[in-house]
Parts: structure tokens; C-alpha cells; sequence
DNA sequence: AAGATCGTCAACCGCGGCTCC
DNA sequence: AGGAGCCGCGGTTGACGATCT
């Protein structure tokens, strides 16, 4: 007999705590190339100092690609509710009923807002503000105003993206399947993006109220809020760092010049590392080469498939970039690389799997 | 302006249950 | 049959931003 349980890892020896945009990036990676079939092999596999049950974590519950972000719909609320009363507190099984929530989402919405409303209605205590508290229930949408315009206008973007996924995953290893259904989902919404780029800068960066409700399902205000928020709309991951970075200025690439660098997908520590410790990036992201791809007149076909995947990682490269630029502006008036890249991540082979080069534009 | 309090949510923890050997 | 290993679930915590005093 086992006295207790033994820990699932050593907890000397696995990093804790938030997840940084490199390491999301190396478990992305890990995945879509490996799949995730052991989750306690897996960080080792993937050169992660984490414990599996914290990656199997964060990529069901933030990575995944079809992961819906963003406030839930007086629908979705009325749906935790009603399965609550009968189910309880099975978090999991109310999610298996709401599309790309995840269980942990929908146990913080109950235990934030849900349930306390609940209260007031049932003990018939006047809510102090009944107003207020459905916009407190949008407000985790307004804190995050990308996510508002984004789940508001991505979300057929993002049902595409789970059927493409779905899809392709049936018949597909989960690697394809993922790179495909990112593409083809991608591939549609610059169909959809281009006709809306009459004027892009008439529209506000950000929203300045939370009038767009939880429960609009009409995209037609969205689709012209913020193209922005749409590019991040489909990439999920850029939009949840866009969460996090809704003021910031992104900056437009110049020109990609033909510097290449060669980035391992393999558990190279140099490489990963390097990735922690480069500064001075610029705030550049998927949307810009989006941009880029709507401009072009004739992107269509041309792009390839696995350039629109790496996309999510080019985004997830340059996270690591700026947060680390963040870093060492707190400690150097001097960036520690002056000149640094916007990088486009190409797959030297096949599928993308293997090495990418970065190209940089400087 | 500053400290206190509140609200939110990502992440951790420990346990139950399933599967494999 | 039962022990070991792993996954998934639900409860809880803690960091952080927002709001209040």
C-alpha cells in the first residue's frame, strides 16, 4: 500500500506559476507536431520545465484551437444555469455542452456571477444594481475590449475553425488536421476581412463602451469594428494576448529581407532560450502579414497553408519578444538587440515540421 | 493620492477513476 | 485480482487590475 499519493512531478524541478508567451509557443509546437498522447512525457519531450498536468492545462484551457474566449452569451449563461440545477457542479460536463468552453471557464463565471445572481433573484434581494451586475457579467468582456468586437464578429469564424478542425481531424493526424483547419478558416476570413478594409481607420482601436452585448450573435457591427480584433479573432492566441495588450501600437512590417535563421522545433534549449532572453522586438504580429495578405491581390492560393499556420506561431514568436522587451526596459534605458526582426516563420519542409527559417525585415 | 477592498481568472492541488500490465 | 501509472475533474488559491473609501 502506497502511503499517499505520489506527486505527479517534482515540484523543485518544474517552473510554476503564469505561462510565458515562449513557452506557449514550445508547447504549441510540441503539439502540433507530436499530438499530445502522454502528458507526462510531454514536457520533457518538449523541453518544458513544467509538470504535465500544468501543459495539459493551459492547452485545454488557453491553447487549444478551439478554445472560444470572451464573455459568454446570456444563451450560454442561461445554459450553465439550467444544467446546473440538474447536473451541479460538474464543470466538465456542463462544458461538454457549451462549443469551445472549457470547464474551468464556466466553474469562474458560476462562482463570479452566475451563482450570485442566482442568490439575489432566489433570496429576492435587490441586486444593488441589476444593471450594473449584467454589465459586471460582460465585464470580463469589457476588460478585455478585443474579446468583445472579437466574440461578437469571430464567431463563425471560430464554429469554422472548430468544424475545419473537427473535419480534419478525422481523417487526419491532429498536426495536418490543425494546420489545415487554421488555414482554410484563415483563408476564408481574408475573403471576408478584405471587404471591409474600405477603411480601417475610421474605426476605433478599441472599443469605448461594452454596447456591443454578450449576446449579439450579429456579426455585421463587429466585422467593421476592428480588423485588428478580427485577426485575432480567428488566432485565437493572438487574441488572448491582444487581451493583454489592447493599447499597444502595432507596427507595420517593412520590407522581409532574406535573412534566415533556422529555428529547431526540436527541444533545443540554445534556441529556446535565446527566445527568453532576445529583447527589443517590435510589436508586430499575424495581423500584420494578414495585412499584408489582403493587400496583396494575389494572395489567394499562393499562401500557402502552413505560412497561414505559422502564422499563430509567428504571433506567439513575437510575444516572447515583447514581453521580453518589457523585461529588459525596466533594467536598460538600451535595448540589448537594437535592430531585431519581424519574423515569418517557413517551414523548410514538408508540413512545417522540423526547422523554420525566420526571415527577418530590419 | 494612497491604501483597502473587491472581482476576476489562470493556475495549482489532490483525489477519483480508468487503463494497462 | 490488484498494483501502478496516468488522466481528468472539482475545489481552491493567488496575482493582478479595478473600484471604493
Amino acid at each position: 500500500m502506497r502511503k499517499g499519493r505520489a506527486p505527479c512531478c517534482d515540484k523543485d524541478k518544474v517552473k510554476r506559476g503564469p505561462w510565458s508567451p515562449a513557452e506557449d509557443l514550445r508547447l504549441i509546437t510540441f503539439i502540433q507536431k507530436h499530438g499530445h498522447s502522454n502528458w507526462r512525457a510531454l514536457p520533457k519531450q518538449a523541453g518544458l520545465l513544467r509538470c504535465g498536468k500544468s501543459c495539459r492545462l493551459r492547452w485545454i484551457n488557453y491553447l487549444r484551437p478551439d478554445v472560444k474566449r470572451g464573455n459568454f452569451t446570456k444563451e450560454e449563461e442561461e445554459t450553465i444555469i439550467r444544467l446546473h440545477e440538474t447536473l451541479g457542479n460538474k464543470w466538465s460536463k456542463i462544458a461538454s455542452h457549451l462549443e469551445g468552453r472549457t470547464d474551468n471557464e464556466i466553474k469562474n463565471v458560476w462562482n463570479t456571477h452566475l451563482k450570485k445572481r442566482l442568490a439575489s433573484k432566489k433570496g429576492n434581494i435587490p441586486q444593488k444594481d441589476e444593471s450594473k451586475e449584467s454589465s459586471m457579467t460582460s465585464s470580463s468582456s469589457c476588460s478585455s475590449i478585443t474579446f468583445v468586437s472579437s466574440s461578437s464578429g469571430k464567431r463563425n469564424l471560430e464554429v469554422e475553425l472548430e468544424q475545419q478542425w473537427d473535419e480534419r481531424s478525422m481523417t487526419k493526424n491532429p498536426t495536418e488536421a490543425f494546420a489545415i483547419a487554421v488555414s482554410d478558416v484563415a483563408q476564408g476570413f481574408k475573403t471576408e476581412l478584405s471587404n471591409h478594409s474600405s477603411s480601417p481607420s475610421e474605426e476605433p482601436k478599441e472599443l469605448s463602451s461594452c454596447s456591443i452585448s454578450s449576446n449579439n450573435t450579429n456579426s455585421s457591427q463587429a466585422d467593421v469594428s476592428n480588423q485588428d480584433d478580427q485577426a485575432g479573432s480567428l488566432f485565437n492566441f493572438k487574441g488572448f494576448y491582444d487581451a493583454k495588450n489592447t493599447s499597444e501600437e502595432v507596427n507595420k512590417p517593412d520590407q522581409i529581407s532574406d535573412t534566415v535563421f533556422d529555428i529547431p522545433l526540436e527541444s533545443d534549449l540554445d534556441f529556446w532560450n535565446m527566445l527568453d532572453s532576445l529583447g527589443s522586438f517590435q510589436s508586430d504580429g499575424i495581423q500584420s502579414h494578414e495585412v499584408e495578405g489582403t493587400q496583396s491581390s494575389n494572395f489567394g492560393e499562393e499562401y500557402s497553408k502552413e505560412a497561414e499556420n505559422n502564422n499563430w506561431l509567428l504571433y506567439l514568436e513575437n510575444e516572447t519578444k515583447n514581453e521580453n522587451q518589457k523585461k529588459l526596459s525596466k533594467d536598460a534605458a538600451e535595448p540589448l538587440v537594437p535592430e531585431m526582426y519581424d519574423m515569418v516563420l517557413e517551414p523548410e519542409d514538408e508540413m512545417g515540421m522540423g526547422h523554420y527559417h525566420i526571415w527577418s525585415s530590419s
